[in-house]
DNA sequence: TCTGGGGTCCTAGGACCC
DNA sequence: TCTGGGGTCCTAGGACCC
């Protein structure tokens, strides 16, 4: 029988001491209802009512001469858009992000429609993630409206306060909630556990204005009762793949033998499933990193075809790459790999892409490069979709010089592309 | 009443090179 | 001429997340 690793490596090499890894404290924070958060501070008289924000310019609130605003309410709303955040109270009637405006109209219609302004939203997310830092500067940003925090290094963290082992980890986690009320008014929820993972299934639990802490200990009885679509990385489609397994709770995932697991989704994610339904990650909180791409997309008010409404749609596309090219230039980025989406009136979408002898971040030769990926899609279909993309990332002031190609260069650039372009 | 816009990561096949 | 295996790059699609 094989020795314990630990014995082993203690006899094998008596100088290193085995030592067992420092205990991690891991916050994940989340703004409550973040965009429809910002907005009530902007009109506080909305407060207790459903709101929800979406959609697009169209429905800007009117300030009427008696002091009174006109606020756009569901009811009134044609379109495509959908909610991206909803209050609480209107979380009531059914209504969630993601949803179909017009399938929001008809569960309540007569909830509160606010238009993005994410402009307004960026301004917030940079005060709160401000405030957070004053109190634990490792901060990884996951988006507008949630960050992790490492929390491992904060002073006092692991010193209990009276019989509460985690005391500590209490009190470092509403001193963060508490700057950030301070800062910007809005009120957060926060889970700290040993990992990611964990810290993020935990902020959820006590929303809004939550604070739960939970150790491995706590995993059995906190964790494993509820849906395994709550872990991060279980979507729509491997839930209901889990579903018609028969696995439908973490403590159920916990409880599948991994090789099964393995059996029916692969080694990498199989062996995800059961490691994170142990509650196991060992995922470090990345304070750094750098864009892998930039795009822009738009959804048509209708949908439109590539032979009848040519001229739209040229026009549609060359600013789609006149503001990916912005962007570009704008953030101080180069990129190489030029990619095209389109959606079909039936919502399957297509993509292509093409690589660049060199870096660029100019609008005509981006338009020319998605020109050539038009080239290569089917066009019968009306279009509800179209997209440009920017990959293979670098920044301005550190671009390799360009590889020699393996494949010879066309000296002549193939012109007929866009001198005679499908739209 | 169907289903926005901005991303990341993974997989898999084929080309190409050594 | 046939037969390899490994490595990288490119492309397309899809799952998932905020």
């Amino acid at each position: 029988m094989a020795a314990p690793l630990a014995a082993r490596r203690s006899t094998s090499c008596p100088t290193v001491r085995p030592r067992p890894p420092m205990p991690r404290y891991i916050a994940h924070l989340d703004m409550d209802a973040f965009y429809a958060s910002v907005e009530l501070l902007r009109y506080p008289e909305l407060r207790g009512r459903p709101v929800v924000i979406g959609g697009g310019r169209r429905h800007q609130p009117v300030l009427r001469e008696d002091g009174q605003r006109d606020v756009a309410v569901l009811r009134d709303y044609a379109g495509r858009g959908v909610i991206t955040t909803a209050t609480y109270e209107a979380r009531a009637y059914g209504l969630h992000s993601g949803m179909g405006l017009m399938k929001a109209a008809a569960l309540a219609p007569d909830a509160v429609l606010l238009p993005t302004d994410f402009d307004e939203y960026r301004r917030y997310s940079r005060l709160f993630k401000a405030a957070v830092a004053e109190v634990a500067p490792q901060i990884e940003d996951r988006g507008i409206d949630e960050i992790y925090i490492d929390l491992s290094e904060v002073p006092g963290i692991d010193e209990p306060v009276g019989h509460d082992a985690m005391g500590g980890v209490r009190a470092v986690a509403q001193a963060i909630k508490n700057n950030v009320q301070r800062a910007t008014g809005l009120s957060c929820s926060i889970g700290v556990t040993p990992n990611k993972l964990l810290s993020k299934l935990c902020s959820d639990l006590d929303k809004p204005d939550g604070l739960t802490v939970v150790t491995l200990a706590d995993l059995p009885h906190r964790i494993w009762p509820l849906p395994a679509k709550r872990i991060n990385g279980i979507g729509p489609k491997a839930s209901a793949k889990l579903e018609a397994l028969g696995i439908r709770s973490i403590g159920d995932l916990a409880a599948a033998d991994p090789q099964w697991l393995v059996g029916h989704f692969g080694i990498s994610y199989g062996t995800w499933l059961h490691h994170a339904a142990h509650g196991r990650d060992e995922r470090a909180v990345v304070t750094y990193s750098e864009p892998k791409s930039l795009s822009r997309e738009t959804t048509f008010e209708r949908d439109l075809h590539a032979r009848l409404d040519r001229e739209q749609l040229s026009r549609i596309f060359t600013r789609l790459c006149e503001q990916v090219a912005d962007d570009l230039v704008r953030k101080g980025y180069l990129g190489k790999t030029i990619g095209l989406k389109l959606r079909y009136d039936n919502f399957k979408t297509v993509t292509r892409d093409l690589t660049l002898p060199e870096y660029t971040c100019d609008a005509a030769l981006i338009r020319q490069a998605a020109g050539q990926c038009l080239k290569r899609v089917p066009l019968e279909r009306r279009l509800r979709l179209l997209g440009v993309r920017v990959g293979t990332l670098c920044r301005r002031d550190a671009v390799p010089s360009p590889r020699p190609r393996r494949t010879a260069a066309p000296t002549e650039e193939p012109p007929a592309a866009y001198t005679l372009p499908l739209f």
